[in-house]
DNA sequence: GGTTGATTTGAACGCGTGTTCATATAATTA
DNA sequence: TAATTATATGAACACGCGTTCAAATCAACC
């Protein structure tokens, strides 16, 4: 029972929540065992305990820090400006944030069930930020009589169900190129709230 | 050990899947044991052996009688036509289907991970069948000079995404009703395909 | 009414789970 | 250099899991 050489938290930490993210991702949270993320990092269960108080906390983190960062981003990224600029610049940035990190998106929408109720509810609010961040920008395009919108909040859910979405499908070495989705999506989305 | 009196496998086997259905969107496949479904119906766990030979083939048919009835049912509903009007009536059944079946789209999305690959390929192919549908009306629309789509897979896939997110959040007893939503999402998608 | 089949329970099997904690080794500090 | 702290193992605990199957009761059939 060695203690490892040249191992160090700072080391060891972020390569416990990198492959939790991963199999969590891909095998879903409960049918993944702390074993095999234990496995995964080349530790024995019982280490993850100096990383992670539990198993909960340890999914309700991974969510917590993407959605902070999402939320961090955006507000830097989607400027001030006219509407349909600030709505342009929220799509691409949807799409660019998202593409590097398919499975930190995948979990936060297909891990909720598995929260704790409190978890929930925190990362929920996160979330509704989120969607209330494209909801004013629908707002202000509407006000600015620019946008052909009949309910901001039907049209915010499509629009951000579409975009999300393309996780489901993209990947790096398919046919289409991070631009080329962008500018698709784009002229979709500039469709949808155009008269 | 009583046979439970009027017991009978055409009523006991449904109650078993409702169960399973609700336990599993509610909760996920991997989180919910046979024990749990078993409790739900009022039997013991080694009881619903009579109506399934396991768990994963308890899943399985559960998702592929929901596809196999949900492309049944739009073909038979998204009749011959013009594109326009076909894409019309694909949002309108896509968005009416669905409604009263939130717990099915859900599973058939998010317990993909749980299949087995052979299980996954079936269902797979099932819902590349249904969104080719959507893929070969918009092909019409674009021969007839009716639609405007740069790439109609891409948005075959971004109108799905948006029109199954609705279960995400739609609720009988809330402020839209179902011919609300409809009407909103046609716009929406109208939009999407048109000039 | 007796026989056969259907449906259920309860017990058990052979695992696996999340977590704790004493112990050992490496790293850091005084 | 010795003491303290950090990091890992391995064993164990107290469960839970999916599944099987003998036995008991109800239902259907002859």
């Amino acid at each position: 029972m060695a203690r490892t050489q040249g191992s160090h938290s700072e080391i060891t930490r972020p390569r416990v929540r990198a492959a939790a993210l991963k199999l969590f991702a891909e095998h879903g949270y409960a049918a993944v065992s702390m074993r095999q993320i234990a496995r995964e990092v080349g530790l024995q269960a019982g280490a993850l305990y100096n990383y992670t108080p539990d198993k909960q906390d340890l999914l309700f983190s991974l969510m917590k820090a993407h959605m902070d960062e999402l939320l961090a981003a955006c507000s830097e990224r989607v400027s001030q400006g006219d509407a349909m600029a600030r709505l342009r610049a929220f799509v691409d940035f949807h799409i660019t944030f998202h593409m590097g990190r398919a499975d930190e998106i995948f979990i936060a929408y297909m891990e909720l069930r598995n929260l704790t109720p409190e978890n929930f509810e925190t990362i929920e609010a996160l979330r509704r930020s989120y969607e209330n961040h494209l909801e004013a920008i629908l707002a202000a395009g509407l006000s600015e009589g620019i946008f052909d919108v009949p309910d901001s909040k039907v049209t915010t859910l499509a629009v951000i169900a579409m975009l999300t979405g393309i996780t489901t499908w993209y990947r790096p070495d398919g046919r289409l190129s991070p631009e080329e989705v962008s500018e698709l999506y784009w002229n979709m989305v500039r469709k949808v709230v155009g008269a």
